[in-house]
DNA sequence: AAATTTTCGGATAGCGCTATCCTATCGACA
DNA sequence: TGTCGATAGGATAGCGCTATCCGAAAATTT
């Protein structure tokens, strides 16, 4: 009998071939070690020029493109950014998302998105299953987030840009953050109804979060220190915000203070609404009462009268918070951790 | 000289440990193999109940979560889903992406989001980028695509499902797909201003999508049955869609011919800004000319004259397409590869 | 010129999982 | 009782990359 052992297994090469073209398919035709090309590929350590050269042309001829999950499992780290996100049905985070994503994807980097409907709890386990992915940054709206997610953030070591809202100017923590101050633009547009003569100014809101708060505690200010703030002019509404609820919340107005001579509404929706509902209830803005919205929505310059609003650059926003966080991403620090992009008052026709 | 030979390396565990629980701990916690484990928490062939069981509550006990970047390098398969949109500006397929996310999400998968901007060549780099990360499946809107698109889609064998259209009847292909039928909802809404009394019916669209030139033919088609078509009556604008546009194409409309006696706008967007431009110009909406739109888009429901438009599932639409891609995606047949989620014509003031 | 530091390519061991192969056990059936 | 397939757990080799260590050569110092 034979003294044979069979080997196990007798394909030289892997059993689980998927046709990809690999580093070390790069390394091999380039002449060169693995690391040699992934070093050359990421730009990292100090590589011969030749070999950069060499490894770069035969990288693309063969058409070669990295595999970010192995990356990812091998530098803890992908090509991912999270952004989160209250909701997709403002049009103000959309093209908040839309201008970080744009900013992003140039880069070389994969956007996640996460929608909190405000929500959050939901925020935190959204968070939570993003960092699974091992993000290579992090985007979020506003400072306010509960214990836990601020704890996430904080542990997970991702660099974190947060999103239109910035940081009082006695706070504490200075985080990274990209917007305008909310509060200043609240009072700043109810400065200019009072100059042009308004003295019962209301203030609408819906959808009550922080940063409406913020343009509501503008409001207050501006009312007090002309002397003209009334607490019962303050209508607050927590349901979502929509063109049809400013109709509507116009009315109750118009009907239980039919006094007033100005509504600040804190979001364009609202005040687009109210406009259409002056129009057929007759009452004629902005003589009989002005109208004002915030954030010049699509749309707002087509109204009849066109709205006064406040332009808020949030196009802007995403783009310069992208940056910044592309910065960070780089292990840079930028130039400074927060940047205010400011507001513009729209003087048109509703005030 | 004493011969000594150091170890290479002293530390008997890893030199990059990171501290996260993984696959292994729980193994090792349970008292077996990493195989059964990853076995039991997945569901994957036959293993003992009592193993499951032990498992699943080590697992939650030590708080173990599976890395996606490993098991997508390990399996070929991430859990990312890539859904693919052509704008964000335009609040339909913002609708559809939410409805999309939200049920994928709810299913443990992560979307991908990639912004064409209606650009084939944008759509095939995108695409390209996003098979790198190995998605388990993809939703494309529409199903014109360029051929390396399309090949890019079926080499990947990534089950796929396209939004919003629906193959014509004799298709010879029969992709997945979930929408409703575009050129019949043109002739429908056409047959509905016709059957009040209309027959000098433009068509005026901007964004020259393939649905819209769709709904071009339905309109088409409708004014030819009824004997009253007119080539010149169609005003076709390949630039982005806006209020502000349909305002400038009703004036120019009404300018060049003002014996139209309605007007169907492709989207709503476009009829809202006619509608705001009518109410500027003093002309009546309906009785001088009726106004309707397409899509129900918010504040539709708001303007004055309130705007005949037709309902589209866009919300139901991008459930319906996740659901089939969930089964897709377990490896399963879905009842039919085409839903018609149809429309609803909104009789409202505008027609 | 020798000693020291710096530079840069290569070898190699994982990252945390899954796929595959292997083997022990069990019941079914001749 | 013995053969056989079916069942289910375990061992192990990767998936494709990067991090780390190593060492030869070049640059710098004394």
């Amino acid at each position: 009998m034979p003294h044979t052992v069979l080997p196990p297994h007798k394909a030289v090469k892997s059993h689980r071939a998927t046709g990809r073209i690999t580093l070390s398919d790069v390394a091999r035709a380039a002449g060169v070690s693995p690391s040699t090309v992934s070093r050359a590929l990421r730009g990292e350590r100090a590589v011969d020029p030749v070999l950069i050269e060499r490894v770069q042309s035969v990288s693309s001829k063969l058409g070669y493109v990295p595999d970010p999950a192995a990356r990812a499992l091998a530098s803890q780290r992908s090509n991912h950014v999270a952004i989160l996100i209250p909701l997709l049905s403002n049009t103000l985070f959309v093209d908040l998302l839309d201008a970080a994503q744009n900013t992003l994807r140039a880069a070389g980097y994969q956007t996640l998105m996460g929608v909190t409907h405000y929500d959050a709890s939901e925020e935190e386990q959204l968070l939570r299953e993003q960092l699974l992915h091992r993000p290579a940054g992090l985007l979020v709206t506003g400072l306010d987030h509960n214990p836990a997610t601020r704890k996430l953030m904080e542990s997970s070591q991702v660099p974190c840009v947060h999103l239109m809202d910035l940081p009082g100017i006695a706070a504490a923590e200075q985080p990274y953050c990209v917007g305008f101050q909310q509060t200043e633009a609240g009072s700043a547009l109810t400065r200019y109804l009072l100059s042009t003569g308004r003295k019962r100014i209301a203030f609408a809101a819906a959808q009550l979060d922080p940063r409406v708060m913020q343009r509501l505690n503008g409001w207050r200010s501006a009312l007090k220190a002309a002397g003209v703030y009334e607490p019962t002019l303050e209508f607050l509404n927590p349901a979502p915000s929509s063109l049809a609820l400013g109709g509507v919340m116009f009315e109750q107005i118009m009907q239980q203070r039919p006094s007033v001579d100005a509504i600040f509404f804190c979001n364009d929706d609202l005040a687009q609404g109210a406009l259409m509902a002056a129009l057929r209830m007759g009452i004629v803005v902005p003589s009989q009462v002005a109208i004002a919205g915030f954030n010049d929505l699509t749309g707002s310059d087509q109204m009849l009268p066109t709205l006064t609003t406040v332009r808020t650059p949030r196009a802007r926003i995403g783009e310069a918070a992208a940056h910044m966080l592309l910065t960070l991403m780089r292990g840079e620090v930028p130039p400074s951790a927060q940047i205010d992009l400011g507001f513009e008052i729209l003087q048109r026709q509703s005030a």
